[in-house]
DNA sequence: TTGTACGCGTTATCAA
DNA sequence: TTGATAACGCGTACAA
């Protein structure tokens, strides 16, 4: 809580304040020193085939000795598009996004957009606030995760004609276009090789299903399963908590301080199953032969535990990269935003064992 | 690789594809609304009580009733600010900045600032593309990562008036403000705690160290400590790699199959430890029994190893709040950035014990 | 190929 | 307390 702090004389001697900020270079300045006009600087930046070539050396020469750089509000205003896709994603504090997000930031950048992220804390009322945000920052495009939100949140994205696109999700129903996968049945597949391992009597650590709906899904798969083999809804030991290693933990001794306690705990995601591998060695029982535990999302995290996560492996970079090109292309190229059902596949590494 | 896709009637119904953008009410229509001048309307935003309280509430009504959001834009160009600022972070791939960046987004956002986050893959270049990018975008404030980068960056900084604070890092010599921690000092602490427990022979997996100078100054932390002990460089076993799991699992196999191994690898941070973790898991050796792991930055990662990773808490939070703090008060109130030095602390969990 | 001139939506200055 | 009005910097018809 302590923190050590300069001298004052000495640390502000470090950012002398602005007093009125330097004037940034303009179009006008570009083009004063060139004796050209102001469109024709505009246009090598914008069109450079609609110029004279010694034109556009001159200027471009001029542009770099400036360190002349467009202004933004300018331009955004002039020509009703920023080149800006923006994000929203529920959290930046573990990785779940991370790796999706960064591919989806490399595939923008090479198409010379920027990406805008914002993060929503699963809160859906904070969502429909930087989804407005965005929205007035002038951003071409929007890539949200998951189906479920509020109307008036589509409603927005309509009134002001701002494409969307879904992921981290895909559903054959679903009304709006989304590039992920199909999280019932992803889930339902890990399931049934928790099943066939033979456990009947399943722990479901989960995060909050009502503004969640990946997490809702992937909770119906494991049900769908179930289902299928005759089990009732009495055999799930469901427990809901925020997404967190520490969560995960609390979860896992709340399932398995019960009598009659599960064979096999399968977590919504690989943070609750990181906290419930953790939470398993603190109690002294053995993964897998004490009990089970699988994740979901295969990220960094699901290959440092000890054994490593049996989990749902999630095409992270594949879907970033593909939900940038079609952003890029419906922006660009006014191109149709179209559903992609990505495939996932089981990893089985080591948590997953047969049933005691 | 393959993508399964909906059939092109079904999906393109989704998005119908825009004919002309949808105008957005502006603030001329709010104004036309209720009989005042868009002056008004404007200061019922900006300055709520130089407004009758009947005309704003009228006002306030009307700008909700046509769900009215200023345009980014001209108030960015009228007003030269755009209550925005800008982080340039090494990568998104892994959590490193992760749980800094989410307490200095939080920290912006309450106090109304828009949190702008772009990132360089740890490439000076790219890094120096984002400042230019995030500069022209009308930050009125930048986050940097470290104190090493190339002049042009700090002279464009200075050139645009545009306020800059170095975070993940202070050095008490540094010429620019900073709010981090003693790299150095962290990691000899460490090192100490090491050389302690007997280990003479260490290897050490770094990031590059030409590009990151967190890396090098926690190099230097490690090669100080030995100093101190009277041990030569000679005595340090050296692997650089890039961040990431698997490298770290690669360079600490590395280590680990030279003669006259070293007893205990110290890692440049967790997500490296991490990998050298799962890398000692499959060459059948035990951690701390016959080699001792450590890392840096007590990330999520390093609860949830098997033991625990005995590594460095950094004040994450504390350190991203605090960054936001700074730059608001610097970029609202015109107060001085000032350099601020945060405490680490060793978390003895399970990977450090004696020499064998 | 190049230049002229207007408008984009907001803030801020000044006057009423 | 309110209103009129001049910037802000750029893109783009339209004209030359």
């Amino acid at each position: 809580m302590q923190a050590l702090t300069l001298p004052l004389s000495q640390a502000i001697s470090q950012d002398t304040v602005t007093q009125g900020t330097p004037s940034q270079p303009t179009l006008q300045d570009v083009a004063d020193r060139c004796g050209v006009s102001t469109a024709t600087v505009s246009r090598c930046l914008n069109a450079p085939d609609r110029v004279g070539k010694d034109t556009r050396d001159r200027v471009l020469a001029a542009i770099d000795a400036l360190g002349y750089a467009p202004n933004f509000g300018a331009r955004l205003m002039a020509a009703g598009r920023s080149n800006t896709i923006g994000a929203v994603i529920p959290t930046m504090e573990n990785a779940i996004f991370a790796q999706g997000l960064q591919a989806f930031q490399d595939g923008l950048h090479q198409a010379g957009f920027t990406l805008l992220v914002a993060s929503s804390g699963y809160d859906p009322q904070v969502e429909a606030d930087q989804v407005r945000t965005l929205a007035s920052r002038g951003a071409d495009g929007l890539l949200l995760i998951g189906q479920g939100r509020d109307k008036a949140v589509y409603d927005l994205l309509h009134a002001r004609g701002l494409p969307a696109l879904l992921a981290w999700t895909y559903r054959a129903d679903a009304p709006h276009p989304a590039i992920g996968f199909d999280n019932v049945a992803a889930m339902a597949e890990l399931a049934d090789a928790v099943l066939d391992q033979g456990h009947r009597r399943i722990g479901y650590i989960s995060a909050d299903t009502t503004t969640n709906d990946r997490a809702a899904e992937r909770l119906a798969g494991v049900r769908a399963a179930m289902a299928r083999r005759g089990l009732s809804d009495g055999d799930l030991e469901l427990c809901t908590v925020p997404y967190g290693i520490e969560t995960g933990a609390q979860a896992f001794r709340t399932l398995m301080t019960q009598t009659n306690r599960p064979t096999a705990v399968m977590c919504g995601n690989d943070v609750l199953a990181a906290g419930a591998m953790g939470a398993a060695r603190d109690l002294g029982l053995a993964v897998p032969k004490d009990v089970s535990i699988t994740g979901f999302d295969d990220i960094e995290l699901a290959q440092v535990t000890s054994p490593g996560l049996t989990t749902v492996h999630v095409p992270h970079a594949q879907m970033g990269a593909k939900a940038a090109d079609a952003l890029v292309a419906r922006v660009a190229q006014d191109a149709p935003l179209i559903s992609v059902k990505l495939p996932t596949r089981l990893v089985m590494r080591g948590t997953l064992g047969p049933a005691p």
